[in-house]
DNA sequence: ATGTCGATACTTTATCGA
C-alpha cells in the first residue's frame, strides 16, 4: 500500500496540474493540505470520476484538508481534539481496511508560526502539543497509523539549503523541532528518515528568489508511522517532478510504500 | 541585490498568509 501527503496549496487554482501529479502518484491513499476552499467547493466528483472515495475538511481561504482513498472508509473524524473553539481546517483523520488490516491515516497542515513573537508562533506550538496527544492515544490503540502532512519544521540543519537563512524562522526553531522530535518519541517513525535519511532532500521551495532552480529548499513534509506501520515500511519517495510541472504547488509529494 | 502565488473584497489594486 503507498500512502501519499501533498500540500497543493489550493485544489482549485490547479485541479489540472493535481489531477496528473495525483494520478501519477498511484497510491492508495492521499492526504492533501491546502485546499483553500470550502467542503462545497472541492471538485469532489472529479476525483470520484477517477475511482477515488473523498473525505474533506474545508474552510473558506485558508487551511483545508483532505484525504482520497482508492478503498472505502470506515471512519472518518474530522478536527484534532483538545480546544473547541479552534476554527482552523488542518486536521482529519479516517480510517480504511484491507484484508482484515485496519490503517488509520491523518492529513496535518500544521500552523506555519511565522512571525515569531506574536500569537501565531504560540498557537503552532500549542496545536503541536494537541497532536502530540493524540498522537499518544492513537499509538495505544496499537494499530497500523500513519500522521501525514505539512508539518511546517525542518528537522535537521541538513534539510535545507542554508540553516543560516532560516535562523530566525518559526519553521527551524529549536521549540518546532523539540515538538516535532516529542511526536517521534512517543514512538513514532518519521518514513523519510527510516528508508532513506539523506540530506539534502527537499519537499518545498518557495516561489520567490528562483529557490527551486536553485534547489534551495526544505523538507517539512512527512509521514510519522506507529511502531506497527514502522515494520512494514519498504520504502519512501519524494516526487520531486511535480515541481517542474507548469503551474505547480510551491510543496512536492513525498509516499510511502507499506507491506500491506 | 532582486526575484511569487492565491484568495478575498466596500475589487480592478491592496491586503493577508505563506
Amino acid at each position: 500500500m503507498r500512502i501519499a501527503t501533498w500540500n497543493v496549496n489550493s485544489i482549485n487554482a490547479r485541479l489540472p496540474t493535481a489531477l496528473t501529479v495525483i494520478g501519477g502518484l498511484e497510491a492508495d491513499i492521499v492526504c492533501l493540505q491546502e485546499l483553500k476552499c470550502e467542503d462545497h467547493k472541492f471538485p469532489r466528483e472529479a476525483f470520484e470520476d477517477l475511482g477515488w472515495n473523498v473525505a474533506t475538511h474545508g474552510q473558506k481561504t485558508y487551511n483545508g484538508v483532505a484525504i482520497l482513498s482508492k478503498l472505502p472508509f470506515d471512519e472518518v473524524l474530522p478536527r484534532l481534539p483538545g480546544d473547541d473553539t479552534d476554527e482552523q481546517a488542518r486536521y482529519l483523520e479516517a480510517v480504511v481496511s484491507t484484508g482484515g488490516t485496519a490503517v488509520r491515516v491523518a492529513s496535518i497542515y500544521l500552523p506555519n508560526g511565522n512571525p515569531l513573537g506574536t500569537e501565531k508562533f504560540t498557537y503552532k506550538l500549542a496545536w503541536f502539543e494537541r497532536l502530540r496527544l493524540r498522537a499518544r492515544e492513537l499509538r495505544d490503540y496499537e494499530e497500523l497509523c500513519v500522521l501525514a502532512g505539512d508539518y511546517n519544521v525542518i528537522p535537521r540543519d541538513e534539510d535545507c539549503y542554508d540553516p543560516a537563512a532560516w535562523k530566525g524562522d518559526a519553521l527551524f526553531q529549536p521549540e518546532s523541532r523539540a515538538a516535532y522530535r516529542a511526536l517521534l518519541n512517543l514512538g513514532y517513525t518519521d518514513a523519510f528518515m527510516a528508508a532513506d535519511g539523506g540530506i539534502h532532500r527537499y519537499t518545498f521551495w518557495d516561489y520567490q528568489a528562483g529557490a527551486w532552480p536553485k534547489d534551495h529548499g526544505i523538507r517539512i513534509d512527512h509521514l510519522a508511522l506507529s511502531p506497527q506501520a514502522t515494520d512494514r515500511l519498504k520504502s519512501v519517495k519524494i516526487h520531486r517532478a511535480a515541481r517542474g510541472l507548469e503551474k505547480p504547488s510551491d510543496h512536492v509529494p513525498i509516499s510511502a510504500d507499506l507491506a500491506i
